[in-house]
DNA sequence: CTGAAAGCGCTTACAG
DNA sequence: CTGAAAGCGCTTACAG
């Protein structure tokens, strides 16, 4: 059996009341006392049971992360962001994997409200979500990032996708390219129609026509990255300047170009959210859109924190922050 | 205030044992008795505080799962087989990043203690922890994951490192290639050194001589994998075959391929453990040793599993999963 | 088949 | 500054 603050009590000779004074340091316990307290602690190796203490406090320490996929490089430095964040106060996280599934997402919600974790921040994998906004009105205290969920009326955190794709698209139709393609997500995750309108928008506004053929929408994974690259090279006049929704699309892309050099135009050129080197290394030049993936993550906590320690009042906030733009292998 | 057992017992008109019973599928409730509770559990929407139960039962079907990073696609692959694994179970996991650091690492184990998980799955930081041990000693199970750690006499799930570089490399050497260099990790995490043992037995036996300053060690990260392999490429008589201790080494010597063609051997060739499509996209062939990734995670959580439900006196064991070997870019 | 009651290991208002 | 006691929300041995 374990030792409890029942044996710490016998061995110092006090309360237990004392005890769990000591070892919540309240101040008003004599010197004397804390260290025959102290000492006891040492020889019996006690450790707080924080089961019982969360059964008496009605807090845990603990929140639940849930994402659609773990092998997911942003989506893993959204957490490690927020297990940092959490780490500094104390803070342990469940993490859970939604799997990109609506019925699995909305269990394992249930699963953590019955674990009693004081807040939950989700990377939601749909837009339709409902029963998200009943466990924020049943007071747990709720944060999304990355993506939004309609009728959701709580704090999000994101970025810009939209003026980042338009604002990176407008560079190029600047620089004089005039032919776009689009490798897009599915309109259930946010991210991917917001991307889709800055580039809609700033191609627009150019005034350059974009071949319906040459827009293609998949499931921001490499595989469709590639596939999509490949439609969108077959057809009759492909177009050099190819937008891409995230980092997946932009990897299966390059193995497409990797492997059928012959099949893209010289002038080739990529823009794409998300950073990765590897575009520069295969010789395609691009523009990246880089987003402050740890800064989202611990953001979200700071957020779910701020809630968790009763400013419930505050107006609820949906945040967006900025990306940065990169450039590889442009000459210049 | 939510609601509790006590809640849903005054409206069914029961006792809250009853009400228990019924929650936990009690079979020798009445039919109508269950049904009463039943009905009162969904009007008032009554979920089990497990934190409640957990004191009481001493379980908390919670474990801890703790990584050395979250960045990381082979370890984040890992968590994503044991959370597959313990969702089937309905457990859940904390997850704990110890960022290669043994003093957060043995802060979180003691946390994770606090917590009272039932078990806790370890990707250790280094092979010098004996806090491991004594954690596993005090009667917490423990299973490692992917390196092993000295002193530790509990389960483990690994790969076959050094089999598998050994056929690795001894299958080039079969080919004709006598060239090697070595592109490792530090001596502290046990991969590292069972991968280069491998290696060393496989160019010993084959004759071959290999300069020293081929053979470097880094941080199993992409950026000395970069680096070492511009050493390597910088000596005077660069090796045409490198053997890369893991994925991270082989996308930084890829990116220096990529950025310094002219510099590296017409022949070059790469092994590497894990597995990328990437070598074949730039166009150097390899055989790369694939690990049984989720399987790794699995099996962990599995053996946890069997150790929390009273299975603790079977003897510990070290499990050693096979890799498999894929080739890429090898024309025939 | 069901209930009264004890108890899991803490915290804290109250009293002194 | 310290202790006795109640209580957090469950589970379960015991009794009937």
């Amino acid at each position: 059996m374990n030792v409890t603050i029942k044996h710490v009590a016998e061995r110092a000779g006090v309360s237990t009341a004392t005890v769990s004074r000591v070892v919540n340091k309240d101040t008003r316990i004599s010197a004397a006392t804390r260290e025959k307290v102290e000492q006891a602690v040492r020889d019996l190796g006690y450790r707080v049971n924080t089961v019982a203490r969360s059964l008496k406090s009605k807090r845990t320490r603990s929140i639940g992360l849930l994402a659609p996929e773990f092998a997911n490089d942003f989506f893993m430095r959204v957490a490690e962001g927020v297990e940092d964040r959490l780490a500094e106060d104390g803070y342990s996280m469940f993490l859970v994997n939604s799997r990109e599934s609506l019925e699995r997402e909305q269990l394992s919600l249930g699963l953590l409200i019955e674990k009693q974790v004081d807040g939950i921040i989700i990377i939601p994998t749909s837009n339709e979500a409902e029963y998200i906004e009943a466990i924020r009105r049943g007071g747990t205290p709720v944060v999304l990032v990355d993506r939004l969920v309609s009728n959701f009326h709580g704090d999000a955190i994101l970025v810009d996708n939209e003026d980042a794709t338009y604002n990176a698209t407008r560079r190029l139709v600047e620089s004089g390219r005039c032919s776009f393609g689009f490798i897009g997500g599915r309109p259930h995750v946010t991210t991917a129609v917001e991307r889709h309108a800055g580039f809609v928008r700033a191609v627009e506004e150019s005034g350059c026509r974009v071949d319906p053929n040459h827009i293609q929408f998949g499931d921001f994974d490499e595989e469709s990255g590639y596939t999509l690259m490949e439609a969108i090279m077959n057809t009759a006049n492909p177009p050099d300047t190819i937008v891409l929704g995230n980092y997946f699309s932009h990897l299966g892309a390059l193995r497409y170009v990797g492997t059928h050099r012959d099949a893209v135009p010289k002038s080739l050129f990529f823009v794409s959210f998300d950073d990765t080197v590897l575009s520069g290394i295969i010789g395609i030049p691009s523009i990246q859109i880089a987003q402050p993936v740890d800064e989202l993550g611990r953001r979200a906590a700071e957020r779910l924190l701020l809630r968790i320690n009763g400013n419930s009042s505050f107006p609820y906030q949906v945040e967006r922050l900025r990306t940065r733009i990169t450039e590889y292998g442009i000459a210049g």
